[in-house]
DNA sequence: AGCGATCATTAACATGGGTTAAGTCGCAGG
DNA sequence: CCTGCGACTTAACCCATGTTAATGATCGCT
């Protein structure tokens, strides 16, 4: 069930058979399925569990009050969800299924009961959690500095990687559910221009895009093009020799 | 020593005397001086000790290889540099000074020892590495859909708040030691815009800027022009009464 | 007091990306 | 089979913001 969650914290840290148990166990207490567009969780709001996402795509967004909408973070499969919730109570921001979506809840003591019993596993979702930051940075990079083309090609560099963690490519093509309206929302671009950049980027033999399927041609130059470094995604001892950054003289 | 640390701290939660002096007396033990412009900390660096503000301006913030650079956070007195350091060893982004800056170096296991004896404190410092991602989201809202116009009243609004709560501002005055350039590197924009977009902001009689000074005129108005919503900063208890966000029909 | 450096300001001009408005395609539902 | 809606695409036009460059202020240093 959280196997995507399993494979994601073995690249940070080997896990034992009753560490895996233990969070297996975990998911499948309780699960609930939220259909694509509705929201998980809305801004205000004070879960009273936390959320993994166990299949489909959910986002992260926040939405001004005329209506301008940010997307934060994509969340996939293995992501958790709010793990400030204990601390915060109330959400800053909603949480949206961009597909339908399984969701793990957990109990926020069980969760404290894991943290007491293993540290290794603690460890493990402590990365996840400081990368996950870590990939918010990135982002404000992102929108902050580099051009629609860099932007663009960035994101879907990370979403390709990202995916490749969780060994949900079939070489160099994976899914990519979303909508061009929220790539534009994702990336601070309008609509218009982001249908643009993508012909961009396809024309230059980078990639291919359609029915919901991403194609990467040639990584490598493409993150060479956009100025993409995995190293934000502290993909640690397994996922280096998996990614390769390309060598930057 | 950690005044500034402590301030902020209870508005979370309240701290007991023994508390208090537990977190002084870590702050005591080394301190370090950094000049302004200088590096805290390296990109690729393996920080050996947590870094706290003790005085002064620091920020967080990335280079891209062709110079582009993104100024990703201010770390104000009070602020912890390297939450991160001891899982994710390496740094994925720099520190450097703004102005010149005072420093507690702890040692990680003395933060271990803290943590496993007072649970409040390592309550109130959830809550506070907690915000400042909920700020980080903030930003990337902020750079990727507002105007010139709102992100750099945005970006005031909030610097200005952040230091009311350390009780660092006088009326409506507090320090703003950046130069428009460290402006622009924030929130996206060409120095000559950031200028442009200044002279609206004073000719709105919203503000005055001169001298390492800032001066807001009329905060609620200033907050209704640029959409700022405070809740991101999670003020709880004690700041909800210190800055009660604009009734928002 | 004068010098050099950094920072702020302004003007003139260029452009990346936004806006508006059609038009097309595919597909779910009646 | 038609209808309607959501997503994608394209074109024409426009404006917010970038670029370049020159001029002033400010300030620490000698």
């Amino acid at each position: 069930m959280s196997q995507f969650l399993i494979t994601k914290l073995e690249h940070y840290v080997r896990l034992s058979a009753e560490e895996k148990d233990a969070l297996d166990a975990l998911t499948q207490v309780r699960t609930r399925r939220v259909r694509s567009r509705d929201d998980i969780i809305h801004e205000g709001d004070a879960p009273s569990v936390i959320n993994v996402v166990l299949e489909g795509w959910a986002c992260r967004y926040k939405t001004l009050e005329d209506g301008r909408r940010q997307i934060i973070a994509y969340l996939l499969p293995g992501d958790v969800c709010d793990f400030s919730a204990p601390v915060l109570r109330e959400m800053d921001h909603s949480i949206g299924a961009i597909t339908t979506v399984t969701l793990a809840e957990i109990a926020v003591e069980s969760v404290g009961h894991l943290f007491a019993t293993y540290p290794r596993l603690t460890q493990a979702l402590c990365w996840d959690a400081l990368t996950a930051v870590s990939i918010q940075r990135e982002w404000t990079v992102n929108v902050g500095q580099r051009t629609a083309f860099e932007r663009l090609g960035h994101l879907l560099c990370e979403l390709f990687v990202r995916q490749r963690l969780l060994g949900l490519t079939r070489g160099g093509v994976c899914d990519l559910p979303l909508t061009q309206a929220e790539i534009a929302d994702t990336i601070g671009l309008s609509v218009v221009h982001v249908n643009r950049t993508l012909q961009d980027l396809r024309s230059a033999g980078l990639i291919s895009l359609g029915g919901r399927e991403l194609t990467i041609h040639r990584l490598e130059a493409l993150q060479r093009a956009v100025l993409f470094n995995p190293s934000y995604l502290h993909l640690g001892q397994e996922g280096r020799h998996l990614d390769a950054p390309p060598p930057n003289p």
